[in-house]
DNA sequence: TTGCGTGCAAAGGTTTTGCATGGCA
DNA sequence: TGCCATGCAAAACCTTTGCACGCAA
């Protein structure tokens, strides 16, 4: 597929990945792109090739009822590991340890449930929101 | 709060209590409840009723970006156990063994993430999916 | 020059809301 | 009778799409 470089898609791409741990919604992401000044239609449109090529992730807020898209690189495997979401910060880490290799396996072995990592997010808090609220 | 007992109320809830183990989008909800003739306005104000008492949760499915409702109960403890959905034919299987229990364990301990297993849903494909997949 | 990317505006689809009416208790 | 629930339609909302123009290669 051919792609051409433009400002837009640029900074777009630059400012995701400046950010790989925090996700925004597309309306953010046009006021921080290109000043707003980008069109969210190509907001959009880059958005939704960047996910089908996997270097974006598309998530739903509960809350807001909005998409909220992550940058996850392109050299991320994420479809061998679990990924786990802040409900808080929003904050993605990515879970590749044995435990998780094996966890997929019980469910295989067990339940019969062929899983695939990459679709499956683990919601919950993370450990610097948790102290956070203990604070509180 | 004061409720009253409406003929549309006991649909929806005996349709969606029939089902524990599906989940359905507002649209089809309003096909199956009453035979479509109850107007998709009250659809939405008992599901979000039913979805602020915990009787019904609510999530969003990624793909189609729709939100999708389904019946847990009064009683149920679906916080504290993953859920596995099908993505072939959308069966939803509640995991409730140790192993999971361990999983999530080892979340909290390693990783440092308290996980929210009612909202975590796993992907993949149950074992009657795949046992079709294998003989196509 | 080719054809992808863009911006604008309009359309699309889901969910929410306003308001008058209907029905439970 | 008092109030909640309902239905209809319109609104609100986010996202996608059509189309003509601009720009990268």
């Amino acid at each position: 597929m051919k792609q051409y470089k433009t400002a837009g898609r640029e900074k777009l791409l630059s400012f995701l990945s400046r950010n790989p741990d925090r996700h925004f919604t597309a309306e953010e992401i046009c006021l921080a792109v290109h000043g707003g000044e980008m069109g969210q239609s190509s907001v959009y449109r880059q958005l939704s090739e960047l996910c089908a090529n996997d270097i974006v992730r598309k998530f739903r807020d509960e809350e807001t009822a909005k998409t909220r898209y992550q940058y996850v690189g392109e050299n991320c495997d994420c479809r061998s590991h679990f990924h786990a979401k802040c409900l808080r910060c929003g904050k993605l880490e990515h879970i590749a340890c044995g435990d998780s290799v094996e966890f997929a396996e019980h469910l295989f072995a067990e339940h019969g449930f062929s899983i695939d990592c990459g679709q499956s997010i683990l919601y919950g808090v993370c450990a610097r929101c948790r102290a956070k609220e203990v604070r509180a």
